[in-house]
Parts: C-alpha cells; sequence; structure tokens
DNA sequence: ACACTCTCGGAAAGCGCTCTCCAACCCCCT
DNA sequence: AGGGGGTTGGAGAGCGCTTTCCGAGAGTGT
C-alpha cells in the first residue's frame, strides 16, 4: 500500500511539463504537440497514474454515474419486502437491461433505496449535487412523491414504469391494457366462455391497466362483466385468488393472471382442485418471465421486454444528460403474446 | 432549476460566521457555542443547503459508497450470460442482503461489471483513488486475477464466495461440502441405494465444494463410487444431465442435484420418464430459493443463507474500512437441511 | 522586413469542502 | 491584578483536477 498514489503533478515533473498539458493528453484535447503527447504518456505508464475521479467531477460537474432508485413508500431496516423485492427477478432484470448500456458507455450504477421522506430529501439534494448525473427511477408505492420532487429539483430522471399522478417526467412503459386485451383475444378466440381474472393491486397503474385493458376487450366481445379476484403479485397471492375465483365459479374455463408468479399459484390451486390446464380451464400469464417456462404446463404469457425497456431508459437518460434541454419524452413497449402449453 | 446550489460559504454569510463554523456545526463537532450552533441551522434552512458529497469526499478520503463488483472473466457488451446472471435471483438475493446493512449506515453501492483486463486495471485504480471505500467481490470465473489484484492494491474487499486460488482476502462463505454432506446423509437415512449427484462445473469452487462433500459422505456409508453427471446451474442444464443420468443408471432412486434451478429440471426430466418423486427417486436440492417452494412436489433442499453471508459481507468491510488495519477474515455458514416433499 | 494571425504551453484561478493553526477571549487561581 | 489553562472562531492552506487567460514562438501575406 503505496503511501500516496500518483497525481498529475507528478506525471507533469516526470514529462517535464505542466499539469495542464498533462490533462489535455489525457483527456485527448488536441493542440499538443505529437511529441510532448508521447512523451507525456510514456510518463503516465511510468508513474501508473489514474486520474482521480472525484476531483474531476466536482470541476467537471460531471460523475459518469447514474443512480438507480428503488422508491419504496415507507421501508424499514428489517422489512421483509425488499427482500422479497430483490429476490424477484424484476429487480435483476432492470439492472441487467441498465447495464448493458451503461456499461459500454463507462458509465456506473449507483443504488439508492429510499423509503422515508427524510432519505427522499436528502437524495434529491445529494442528485442536484451532482452525486449522480441522473437518476432511473423505479417508483414502487402507487403514489410516490418522488417523481415530483426530482423533476422540481431538476435532476435528470427516466421512470420504468409511467408515474401514478401526472408529472412532467420522462419514462418508458408497457402499453399493458393492449398486453391484457392480447389475453382476453387469446381466452376468447379459444372458445372459452366464463373467463376469469387475477390481478394485482388496483392502484398500482401497472396493474391497473392491466385490468382496464382486460375489461375492455372482454366488453368488446360482449362480456360486460367478468369475475375478479385481486392479488399482489406473489405466488402464494396468486394460488389464493385462484381458490376464490374457483370456489365461486365452478364453471369457469378460461383465465387471465395478471404476473406469471401469481399465474405459477393459481396454477397449483387448479391442480388441486383437480383441473387440467389448458384441458378444463386455460390460463395466460404476464411477463414471461424465467417462472413462466419453468412450469407445467409451460405458461402463454404476455411478454413483457423488460430488459430492452431498461436499456431503452438507459438510453434515454444518457441523452438527457448530454444535452438537458431535451424535451421529456416517453416510450411505450408493444407487448406480445407468448404461446406456450397453459391456453 | 436555481442556477447555482448553496455552498457553505453562502450559509456562513447568512449565519454571520465563517465557513469553518458552519463546517464544524454540520459535522458534529462539539466546541460551539450552543447559541451560533442554532444560528447556523437556521441559515441551512433557510438557503436549503445540502453539504456536497464529492467536495468532501475529496477532502476526507471517504466516499460513504461500496462497489459491488462482479468480475466475469471475458464479457462482450451483448453477452447473453450476463443478463442470465442478473435474472437469477442469485444477484438479487446479494444485493439485497447487503443493502440491508449498508443502507442503515448510510453507505451507497455502486454496480461495477468488468470482464476485460482493461476493465480489471482501470477497476482497482479508480478504487485507489478513493472511488468507493471498499469493495464487494462477486468472482464469477473460476480463475480470476482479480482477487488478487485488489489486494496488492490495497483496496478493502470482502469476497462473497471462496477465492478459487489461495488470496489473502477476506470473505464470507458457505460449508458447501457440508451441505453436500447433509444431502447425502438425508438420502441415505430414507433409504436410498443408488445414489447420483448431478453437480455444477468442476472448476468452479462452490460446486467443487458440493461434489467432494458428498463424495466424501457417500464413502464413508460404504459408496465409494456414485454416478454423476454435470450441469451448469441452468434449468435445461439440470433437465439433461437427469436424462444422461437415468438412461445410465435405470435403477437410481436418489439424486442430489447441486442448486434448486437445475432440480427444477431434473424433476421436469424424472416427470417424462414416468419416475414418481419422492416414491421412484428422491431429490435433493441446494439454495432454498424460491424455486424449491414453487416446484411440484416442493423441493427438499439445503438452506443457503445468502441474504445473511451478503449482510455479514458488508458488516466485514465497513468494519475493515473503519480500521484498515483489521486482519483479513473468513465467516462460514453453515447451511441446513430443508425437508419438504422431494425427499 | 513588418504587422498579422495561429498554434501551443504555462501560470493560476477556482470547484466546495475540511482541518490545522493561531489569535482572541474568558475563567480561575495565587 | 497578573499569568496560566481552556475554549471558541477565523484565516487559509490544501484535496486533485480542469480550463481560462496570456504570452511566446511560428507561419503567412504584402
Amino acid at each position: 500500500m503505496p503511501s500516496r498514489l500518483p497525481t498529475l503533478e507528478d506525471v507533469a515533473r516526470v514529462a517535464g511539463v505542466s499539469r495542464a498539458t498533462v490533462s489535455r493528453v489525457i483527456n485527448g484535447i488536441r493542440n499538443v504537440d505529437p511529441q510532448l503527447h508521447e512523451v507525456v504518456w510514456n510518463a503516465v505508464g511510468e508513474t501508473g497514474y489514474v486520474p482521480n475521479r472525484l476531483a474531476r467531477s466536482l470541476v467537471t460537474r460531471r460523475t459518469g454515474t447514474v443512480a438507480l432508485i428503488v422508491s419504496d413508500s415507507e421501508t424499514h431496516d428489517d422489512d421483509p419486502f425488499m427482500s422479497r423485492f430483490f429476490a424477484d427477478p424484476y429487480f435483476g432484470r432492470v439492472v441487467g437491461g441498465l447495464m448493458s448500456v451503461l456499461r459500454g458507455n463507462g458509465v456506473q450504477l449507483a443504488l439508492q433505496i429510499v423509503g422515508t421522506e427524510e432519505g427522499r430529501k436528502r437524495l434529491v439534494g445529494d442528485l442536484r449535487n451532482g452525486q449522480a448525473d441522473g437518476a432511473i427511477l423505479l417508483s414502487l408505492p402507487p403514489v410516490d412523491p418522488l417523481p415530483r420532487m426530482v423533476v422540481e429539483g431538476g435532476v435528470q430522471t427516466v421512470m420504468i414504469g409511467r408515474p401514478a399522478e401526472p408529472v412532467p417526467i420522462s419514462y418508458v412503459d408497457l402499453a399493458n391494457d393492449t398486453g391484457a386485451a392480447l389475453a382476453a383475444e387469446h381466452l376468447l378466440g379459444r372458445g372459452c366462455r366464463t373467463i376469469g381474472m387475477i390481478s394485482g393491486p388496483a392502484d398500482v397503474p401497472a396493474s391497473n391497466d392491466r385490468i382496464s385493458g382486460f375489461r375492455r376487450s372482454m366488453a368488446r366481445h360482449g362480456h360486460a362483466w367478468f369475475p375478479l379476484a385481486t392479488g399482489n403479485f406473489t405466488r402464494e397471492s396468486g394460488e389464493l385468488a385462484m381458490r376464490t375465483l374457483l370456489a365461486e365459479h365452478p364453471d369457469l374455463d378460461g383465465v387471465f393472471v395478471a404476473n406469471d408468479l401469481m399465474a405459477l399459484g393459481a396454477l397449483l390451486a387448479l391442480r388441486d382442485a383437480g383441473r387440467q390446464v389448458p384441458g378444463d380451464v386455460a390460463m395466460v400469464g404476464f411477463d414471461d418471465s424465467s417462472a413462466a417456462t419453468a412450469a407445467r404446463p409451460a405458461l402463454t404469457t404476455i411478454r413483457h421486454p423488460l430488459e430492452d425497456m431498461a436499456a431503452e431508459a438507459a438510453t434515454l437518460l444518457l441523452a438527457r444528460v448530454d444535452d438537458a434541454d431535451r424535451p421529456v419524452s416517453s416510450v411505450i413497449y408493444e407487448p406480445t403474446l407468448v404461446v406456450r402449453q397453459s391456453a
């Protein structure tokens, strides 16, 4: 552990030029004699110099970092929810999608979790102070003050999933309603007569959109009403919801489940009830997560190109970081139906 | 978007004191008149001042950030491997465990992925320069120069999983061999006569330990040899390995699968072959991931307390950051057997 | 040859913060 | 009343880097 790392000054001394010149060479600014150029690089190699990103950031006001903010309404340190969230492939897929773009641009990702009012304030403050060049926001709670806060704080931000309240913020989202409509039509096209739905919490935008898309499509085909049970996106809740649905509507022959994890649970409930899938009851899931292919029967599901969406969010953010005046924009991805065995 | 954020200077002016005094108050250093104390805090509130972490870090040499390094041997930008890795709950569980400790200490996590030689060099350089106070290292490739590099660079680091080569580095690991022995004994105790194993790649330390632990335990019970098939920890590979095993040893009545994901695949292969689990073939998995409870039959498996291990790694790292002279240490977690339906 | 433009390298001013000195002051003891 | 010890607040020197501003030297046209 050498006592001190070489600085620009050291390199300059070795190269026999001024700090400024070394800085120019390193940052690839022309106006430097090619010969000196080489001398400087040699000195850099000799000293083992590595620029100090902190010092550089302080003056350039650029950090080469974007923050991934996971906003939760009120998380306590030992809240099991967070561990549930991280264990869900959703989180990893988002990170993977983001990194696929960020890595190529030499940008690093800093993870920030924020739950309290106090935490949100500090976060926005830090962000404005150049803690990061911009932020990707994953907003979990149905209504979250954070999107508005970052916008008002002038922090470059792109959300994944649309904000619940109207806020002038860029975002990348999935056409959840179209996806649900796809599911409805597939079930209907298969000849199902009594089709139920297992939804997520109604106050979450994505979940709400899936319900309304399904409803609209069903209505168009003459099913103004359909059995609906609500879960919370966990497998257990899906199992429970399916039992409820089955108890109240024994004649059910089709079901749209708002995510694959709940579909997994629903599959179990159906099996326990002695119903064949897709023979007795056809099922369409949502997300095309790894759970869909792991299920037996493999799930027919709506593909949610999460990695692509996250990558797009990163691209959008990077563009905004480069050009702050870029107008707020949103990109909506169209989901597709993936037919497997369950419907 | 105000043109300029308030600085210490501004607060000092408003409060009518010097920069130094404001700094003292904000950092809670005593020796400040309580009355002035209040005046300063009021000024802070009035100006909406937030300390600039970058500037602070530059002088304190503390960033309040630890890096999570995912080291891969040779990743190209569009390598599908990485997306597979992120989609695996393993990654999220690690992040969740780390965050549970870091959050409480106001430390943020910066994600770094490194694949090339060039990238490793730059990473270590940045780390030494105080890009982060320390690093948590997730080393994927069987043999990775990075552990040695960080140690030699004097970067505080804790690995999750032991290094493949002997390097004086702190790490947190699971007693993989004990876990495998647990599985062997459970299968044996159940009365299985012909027990096979589906392992991961033999050059990965964790995988190797599971093989040797299983082998040792089997040998102790008179099974000097047992059928072994190798997979790569994916579900598909587990399915394939199971088919192979079954083809070569039709009398198999027990199998230990080195992770739950492969066990899931093995379960499918068994079903396709018309074997009942656990009736005809008993199965023990490894990890106690969400896949274990989602499987039917639910998997008897070895619990891998990954979140706790990650949390321990974070704790260890934080301690080393506070006291750089702390000796290198390692913590080994003992796995436990979770009995469900499959064995 | 002379004024003129251009190119190039160096000096130095910060970016926002911490922290070491040091001066000023108050209290108490003799 | 005078000196020692203990507080308290301010001035200022950096942390390592970028970048503006200038001056020196070189190249062009008349």
